[in-house]
RNA sequence: CGGAGUGUGGUAUAAUGGUAUUACGCACGCUUCGGGUGCGUGUAACCCGGGUUCGAUUCCCGGCACUCCGACCA
């Protein structure tokens, strides 16, 4: 695309209302509109990340079987009400809200009694499991607090995926699986040497321990105990001598590391299916508890942690897997030539943003570093001269010279 | 929700009980053209409500918003 008819423009100056670094450096690049406190809505460039990041995502879950389909986000009460979770003691981060006849409704923070209410409709047989759904979809949550621009919303983006098999070892095969998924999709998002996979509270109606994948990083709300040797992790809140025990992992090689979760998976057991009354019939005929699982990994947050993470004093730097462009383009003062190369990337299917401004050396080299697009390639007088271009990729230091007819080649192949 | 801090053009800021500084941006002109070029002209602002006062952006009270710390985070 060319960056001229982008509608958004780079600032100079850090916004006075973040503090947090991710946020900083995307409203500065454009690539997000703060809308209030925890809320954010995505522009252009930022919704190519977020795409990305979604695709990754989309893919690994389908890899496992995953089937997508989307839920709704107004909710009636009445389903939540019989798995008692409408409560406000129970659950006190709902947004709630109300039709005009005056029946309540939820704005949905997550998905477990709509999603078994619905595949009730469906599922009743032994020969219908396993099966797992899941969904991308904006959640809710009348956060206290939000803090640390993307990193905690109150409208955030989230994958959220329901296994259901008809037994408990079923139930664990599927879980496995799902959980090697998502090992995938932090390792292709960049996180996988950094990302742990972490035992944690399992929540108010299970007495298991819930997997948390953790994400080290100074910035991250949680501490857990981690043991390098083992790549095994507890988060602090469940860190107890039972526990551990229980855990098989000793106290003594466990380092606390501050950390942020990028992802949540639960064992449910039947405590939904069963309270909304979903089951089905065994080979006997007779009816059969259904085994629920649910996997979460927080889309939009992890585009603040990359953010966050990947950044450098100069701005932001895309791992190639989410960037929104793969090459930067930039003329100076050579406009026939780049825009020769800005045809051939497109031929060759290059995402490429093209800086066709009239603008100076200085400035484009600092908006194109705060953007962090992978490759750099500058098209000026040089270039016309030589027959070369410069490449430079963001994470380093140096250019390569690359004759001009091998740009898309060298660029393509590029991992 | 408890505590602390902050609200001034689009953005970032200064000062002030008598309508407001500077920079960036934006518009126009000249200049420059490989790391935010230099100059000129122009454009554009005191969060909301109440109180004190001759007069409030400034002081006081209340509200709202944002940030941070804490609590919270199936």
């Amino acid at each position: 695309m060319r960056q001229s008819q982008l509608f958004t423009k780079a600032r100079r100056e850090t916004p006075k209302d973040e503090e947090s670094r991710n946020a900083q450096l995307l409203i500065r690049a454009g690539f997000i509109h703060k809308e209030m406190a925890g809320v954010y809505a995505y522009l252009p460039l930022g919704l190519r990340v977020l795409e990305k990041i979604k695709a990754i995502v989309r893919e690994e879950m389908n890899a496992v079987g995953g089937q997508e389909l989307m839920m709704t986000t107004l909710q009636p009460k009445d389903i939540w009400e019989k798995t008692d979770r409408w409560d406000d003691s129970k659950v006190d981060n709902w947004f709630k809200t109300r039709l005009v006849s005056g029946a309540e409704l939820g704005v949905g923070l997550t998905h477990e009694e709509p999603i078994v209410d619905a595949i009730g409709e469906y599922v009743s047989s032994y020969r219908d499991f396993p099966f797992s759904v899941y969904q991308i979809q904006n959640k809710f949550r009348n956060e206290l607090r939000a803090k640390s621009g993307l990193l905690r919303g109150r409208e955030f983006l989230m994958k959220d995926m329901y296994s259901f098999s008809r037994d408990q070892e079923q139930h664990e095969r599927e879980y496995e699986r799902i959980v090697e998924a998502y090992f995938r999709v932090y390792g292709r998002l960049g996180l996988g040497d950094i990302t742990y996979r972490t035992h944690a509270d399992g929540g108010i109606f299970t007495s298991r321990f819930s997997d948390e994948f953790q994400t080290l990083t100074e910035v991250g709300e949680d501490v857990i105990y981690l043991d390098e040797s083992k790549g095994i992790a507890v988060n602090e809140e469940i860190l107890t001598d039972e526990n551990l025990e229980k855990l098989g992992l000793d106290r003594s090689a466990l380092v606390p590391k501050k950390a942020v979760e990028v992802g949540n998976t639960f064992h449910l057991e039947s405590k939904y299916t069963d309270a909304l009354g979903v089951s089905f019939n065994d080979e006997k005929g007779e009816n059969q508890s259904i085994v629920m699982g649910c996997y979460g990994i927080g889309i939009s947050r992890l585009m603040g942690v990359i953010a966050e993470l990947f950044a450098d004093e100069k701005g932001l730097v895309w791992p190639g897997s989410v960037a929104p462009f793969r090459v930067h383009l930039l003329s100076l003062g050579a406009d026939d030539l780049a825009d020769e190369t800005y045809r051939a990337f497109s031929e060759a299917g290059i995402e490429v943003l093209y800086d066709d401004r009239d603008l100076r050396a200085g400035e484009k080299f600092a908006e194109s570093d705060l953007l962090g697009i992978p490759y750099r390639v500058v098209i000026g007088k040089r270039a016309a001269e030589s027959g070369t271009a410069e490449v430079k990729r963001r994470t380093e230091d140096s250019a390569v010279d690359v004759p001009l007819s091998d740009l898309p080649s060298y660029l393509a192949q590029k991992a």
